[in-house]
DNA sequence: CTAAATTAAATTTTACACAATATAAAATGA
DNA sequence: TCATTTTATATTGTGTAAAATTTAATTTAG
């Protein structure tokens, strides 16, 4: 009879602190190019795409206009995206990479491995685990 | 030759993802507690410990005082903690259960089978999963 | 064709997160 | 002893998160 209230027994709690120490091993390496965490994940999908409204972005990263609406601003305000109210529909706001914004991809290229290496564990268990972790995800 | 900038192909996004599903599953259960779910997880300590510093607390769940400080504060308003200077350090502040806070732990007991029927995954990989973060977590 | 319903973003509010700095108390050392 | 360093927490500032509400534009039903 073990003790389900217990923070050792938590699955919640590693995926939690996991969650934040991600954010935390990217923060030195994003700082070079002056953006967050969430404004990479932004990033990423733009550079995927290029245009996107900011609904799309946020069914792809799982995230409401609360959140987006003020992150996109300071993307705009740092010169790295448009925010374009569509012409067919003025409820839509089209975000899309500018130049500069699209330049920035060349200074992240190295990124990813780096962040690998820091975790520290082998490229094997990270597909494993994001297999896992995209199974749980709901949808 | 795969493009690692993609966002189909990062570990980090869904175990961020992952992090924020849980955080809203618990809410609607939390929300009955009126807890958040960090404030749950000083909880879960307090419920196995009775007494913490703000350190201790921090150390346990990889939070810094600038976040635990008012998170505890309004876990006291609510009246489930004390937040008691200590006579020997007046440098350290003791979080201790209420009488209320303790009662809670009655409230809270049927949380964790109730989110693991919610993740929709066998035990065993939820097992295996935990395993995995925990060898990554740094420490 | 127009009132009602729906949709897309933005805004507001509350609550984390964390870096950087401040404050104050305790421990240390010449 | 008393200046110096260390330790423990608090404060400030910036940036997410997400619920709830608002605003404005489009779609649909009658």
């Amino acid at each position: 009879m073990e003790d389900l209230l217990k923070l050792e027994n938590q699955i919640c709690f590693p995926a939690y602190a996991f969650s934040r120490q991600i954010t935390n091993l990217y923060r030195p390496l994003l700082d070079k190019l002056s953006i967050t965490y969430p404004q990479y994940l932004v990033m990423l999908v733009l550079w995927e795409e290029k245009e996107k409204t900011v609904n799309q972005l946020g069914e792809r990263l799982r995230l409401d206009s609360g959140t987006l609406t003020p992150l996109l601003k300071r993307l705009a305000q740092k010169g790295f995206v448009n925010r374009i109210r569509s012409k067919e529909d003025e409820r839509i706001v089209l975000i899309s990479l500018t130049e500069e914004g699209s330049n920035l991809r060349e200074q992240a290229k190295d990124i990813p491995t780096q962040i690998v290496s820091c975790l520290g564990v082998s490229i094997e268990e990270l597909i494993h685990l994001k297999t896992i972790l995209n199974k749980i995800l709901i949808n």
